[in-house]
DNA sequence: ACATATAGTTAAGTCCGCTTAACTAAAAAG
DNA sequence: CTTTTTAGTTAAGCGGACTTAACTATATGT
């Protein structure tokens, strides 16, 4: 039978497979690019938080103002984010991805869905249409959670 | 119809959401727990290649090989890792996860898999035994890439 | 056997992320 | 209007990951 935590260890499995072959892939790829983790990690989560300020930030990476200040600061002068002062709180600032910064995370992810598309062709037809339906279906789930924990 | 490029799509939106998730989670444990990112990363291919000597980590991760075994160093320390002489070649090493490490590896993985059961209690019996199927497909498509790889 | 290549360690020095502390400026509270 | 709180920056200093270079020890090739 099929049920729940024969689902949960199936899952488990995955994220097994994927965040070892993830960490690997990202971390090439951005040691590459010439940023650090912690830089690369506030691109990413940008991709997700248009826009944020540095408070956020340091709440999120669960780093000081300093910190967070500092490495924002040197991915500004790198051009890939933008800061700029929030109207309606003169004190605070709104930082978002450069156009640059944008493509930089743009042909990370690009080079990952290598990985993907290969797996895509290693798999029939009607495999792939299974696959697809539950994927969305745990997209759907992810995203529900994630509304929910706010 | 649901074609390869439409699954890749699929694939590639539950990789971001799950990439996104991933990298909050384990940053925060990884800090909680004392270790830094690039000690956490060899923890993490251990659990795949019980064992490796230094060079191997050393192209693995990118680093040199003084690095890697600085590295390595530090987490036999921590007693973490076990590092005894390769019996067929008594230059090299062999490293693998003492059973403390493999405890935190373990508590790592079992921290994020809370979030994973949260999702299996947002699913339908039925949704479950699709996602199931499907996960285990591409389980079984990744292990082969892997294998090809080679 | 000797020379060369390979595996790993150690040491010195650089860079970077992080912290605390001191500061500026704006907003909120009294 | 004055006081206090909040947002962010700057500077000094620490620690860790990384590099190169010099070294030891084993293995391989001629």
């Amino acid at each position: 039978m099929t049920d729940s935590s024969q689902f949960s260890q199936s899952l488990r499995g995955w994220m097994n497979t994927f965040t070892h072959r993830s960490i690997r892939d990202w971390s090439r790829y951005i040691k590459a690019s010439g940023f650090s983790m912690p830089q690369f990690f506030i691109l990413m989560h940008l991709r997700h938080h248009k826009k944020f300020s540095i408070s956020d930030l340091s709440e999120h990476m669960e780093i000081s103002n300093a910190a967070a200040s500092q490495l924002v600061d040197k991915l500004v002068q790198a051009k890939l984010l933008v800061r700029v002062e929030d109207p309606n709180d003169r004190r605070a600032k709104q930082v978002s991805l450069s156009p640059t910064g944008e493509e930089l995370v743009k042909k990370g992810i690009a080079e990952r869905s290598r990985w993907v598309d290969e797996i895509a062709q290693a798999l029939s037809k009607e495999e792939r249409v299974t696959v697809t339906e539950s994927l969305e279906i745990l997209n759907a789930a992810a995203k529900k959670l994630e509304e929910e924990e706010k």
